[in-house]
DNA sequence: AAGGTAACCTGACTGC
DNA sequence: TGCAGTCAGGTTACCT
């Protein structure tokens, strides 16, 4: 579910069936999400153009051309149990499927048990897009030419918080939550509790490097179930890439066979291999 | 100002 | 079978 990959997946997945089409009419049954949804969505995209889709960190962008001649960006974040998917015209709406865009052969349709998502309306005329303020205080993206080591560095020199927390808190980096912190620390060798600063540069270096191929990795492994955002009859669009420690709890590790170690940094599970990724006292030990 | 914590909400699963 | 408790992939508001 919803990290950066899954956004993009599902971005991907949706664009084909709604870029260059035009809206006819948005359902909200449920307004009631992270944020309640803007009352006059169904009014400002009738007969709107979807022009193109983006994304932001874990926002999906949906660009649109309004009827009256303005335009605006839909911002759409997951949550912790969103979902989006592409329907048929006479599909019934199940149970948390709270927003509906209908185009002329198909249905755009947001589902969120949870409801930890949201739908925000921009209207570019209120500034650009990337000013909002759920937008704004982004970190720099992944795949950013200027996401390098000597960036990661300098974020984490001054921070005292473990690395994994790091990771999560999205001003160093966008797009990688817990599942993708927890594997990429490994990848990385790196123990979760390890302070910002007290990372190498080498360590910077590897990180971004494997962050970067890892978010990758898994958006091309999503790439394989772009099919099921059509038509789908149950929870589908998502992946599972082949773990490494994420869910693995006393399992052996790929790497060495030492039982996985589950503990709760701010409230989040983590996952590590204690034997490939020895807390950095034992290093200076 | 950084860092910790509770909160938002429902469903799936575990153990008694 | 039922019920209580735990956990879940995210983010913000509020407190120290």
């Amino acid at each position: 579910m919803p990290e950066l990959p899954e956004v993009e997946v599902a971005r991907l997945g949706i664009s084909p069936h709604i870029t260059h089409k035009t809206v006819r009419s948005v359902e909200v049954r449920n307004p009631s999400l992270r944020w309640p949804v803007e009352p006059k969505l169904a009014k400002i995209l009738h007969n709107a153009l979807i022009t193109h889709t983006s994304r932001r960190g874990k926002y999906l962008l949906v660009h649109c051309l309004c009827h009256d001649g303005a335009s605006g960006v839909l911002m759409i974040h997951l949550g912790m149990s969103g979902s989006l998917r592409i329907a048929s015209l006479d599909a019934a709406p199940q149970k948390h499927d709270h927003i509906d865009w209908v185009f002329d052969d198909c249905v755009l349709r947001y589902h969120d048990p949870r409801r930890f998502g949201s739908v925000h309306w921009h209207d570019v005329r209120d500034g650009d897009y990337l000013q909002h303020p759920r937008l704004i205080q982004l970190g720099i993206e992944p795949f950013d030419a200027l996401f390098t080591g000597a960036h990661l560095l300098a974020r984490c020199r001054t921070r005292k918080m473990s690395i994994k927390q790091g990771l999560l808190s999205g001003d160093m980096v966008v797009g990688v939550g817990n599942i993708y912190a927890c594997e990429v620390l490994f990848r990385c060798k790196i123990h979760p509790e390890t302070a910002c600063a007290d990372l190498t540069r080498a360590q910077c270096e590897q990180l971004a490097v494997q962050i970067k191929h890892l978010l990758q990795e898994a958006i091309a492994q999503g790439g394989s179930t772009l099919k099921d955002f059509v038509n789908s009859d149950g929870a589908s669009g998502y992946f599972q890439m082949h773990y490494n420690v994420y869910g693995r709890t006393g399992a052996p590790c790929h790497a060495c066979a030492a039982p996985i170690m589950r503990m709760v940094q701010g409230q989040r599970a983590t996952f590590f291999c204690p034997v490939c990724q020895p807390a950095s006292k034992a290093i200076h030990a």
